[in-house]
DNA sequence: AATGCGTGGCT
DNA sequence: TAGCCAAGCAT
């Protein structure tokens, strides 16, 4: 552990050159524009730079300011999130930016603590937008920086228990620099990020390989230390895709599952793989759809891998007569292609869709 | 405190 | 391949 001042001012400028000399020009770190800030920390938690940067672009396009973003619906935001996951995020960004704009005339809270009170902003996002836009001098303590300072200092304690979040936020504070606090933060980001990787990091060009606890006990792979995954759970999704004319009844899904907010098809679970659709005709609401139309297996088992699921799908097109008076279920509304393409799908839906040729 | 929430890239 | 990982948060 760095047990004084001087170990860690030498510590920061050290970490201060290797950022300035190595840190990638991502379009957010040009700016000290609060709501840019914010959009870029939304977006890539738990995603990746490269998948996330275009979404960047297409949000600062569509919305430049947090009153664009507060005016939008709340479908044309998931919409355009569409293929990020995790669409809480988007549904938490929109609600706050209304807060935002409601409250507060559109200016951001500028301290780390009144920011973490807005729905979706939690002590890490917090921290940075409050040092990054604002200057604050606190820690912003992201799964990079726990690495960081689970190998330097040899901390085995688990990063994602609350023991773990103390350990580790009070030797934070003692790290974090006063004269520059968005550096520090943006650096220790940085240095997880490109040095400090998760898996074989190149330990011989590490300016830190001298004071490394991982390093001289070779631990790198051992740390940081974090609790085993839930396991992957099986589900069965049997989808019916009923077209009338050019248009497609969807529903947006609501509840607590999955794609919440997100639009899909007339959809029935099982507990196993189901071949054909005749078991469906039992349910009564089911045989008075099913048996008005024509329907045609969309012959394929749809894979969809989730953090905790996977999705074993199958889909059936099912062509309804014009002429046919089916009363749809609740919520399930026939939709014109042009409307399909403007609402938000989950990615799996998108895909079907294009490689039916519909979209 | 533990679990649920997406998607894609990499090995 | 199956599993791990990626700038977390809400409940």
């Amino acid at each position: 552990m760095l047990s004084d001042h001087l170990q860690v001012f030498d510590f920061n400028k050290k970490l201060k050159s290797w950022y300035l000399q190595n840190h990638r020009p991502l379009l957010w770190r040009q700016t000290s524009d609060p709501y840019k800030i914010w959009l870029s920390e939304i977006i890539l938690q738990q995603t990746r730079v490269a998948q996330g940067t275009p979404y960047y672009e297409k949000f600062i396009s569509d919305y430049p300011t947090v009153f664009d973003l507060a005016a939008a619906d709340e479908r044309d935001v998931l919409r355009l999130w569409q293929g990020l996951g995790y669409y809480s995020r988007a549904r938490n960004m929109h609600f706050t930016a209304r807060q935002i704009v409601a409250e507060f005339e559109g200016k951001f809270p500028q301290t780390a603590v009144q920011l973490a009170k807005l729905k979706g902003l939690g002590n890490y996002t917090a921290a940075a937008i409050a040092s990054f836009a604002f200057g604050e001098a606190i820690p912003a303590i992201d799964g990079n920086v726990y690495r960081v300072m689970a190998r330097l200092f040899g901390i085995f304690t688990d990063t994602l228990s609350n023991e773990g979040k103390k350990e580790f936020a009070a030797v934070a504070v003692q790290l974090v620099s006063h004269e520059d606090p968005a550096t520090y933060n943006q650096a220790m980001i940085e240095f997880g990020a490109l040095q400090c990787v998760p898996v074989a990091p190149d330990c011989k060009v590490c300016p830190f390989n001298d004071i490394c606890y991982a390093f001289k006990f070779d631990m790198q792979a051992k740390l940081p230390v974090k609790t085993k995954k839930a396991a992957v759970r099986n589900r069965f999704f049997n989808y019916f895709i009923l077209q009338k004319g050019d248009q497609l009844a969807m529903q947006e899904r609501k509840g607590k599952d999955i794609w919440k907010g997100l639009y899909d098809f007339l959809m029935t679970e099982s507990t196993e793989l189901v071949d054909s659709p005749d078991v469906f005709f039992d349910d009564i609401v089911m045989y008075n759809i099913l048996s008005k139309g024509r329907i045609r297996e969309i012959p394929k088992v749809y894979q969809h891998l989730l953090t905790h699921q996977r999705l074993n799908v199958r889909f059936w097109w099912v062509d309804i007569p014009m002429n046919s008076d089916i009363n749809l279920p609740e919520g399930l509304y026939f939709y014109s292609p042009e409307e399909i393409h403007s609402l938000p799908k989950p990615i799996l839906v998108d895909t079907v869709l294009r490689e039916e040729d519909y979209l």
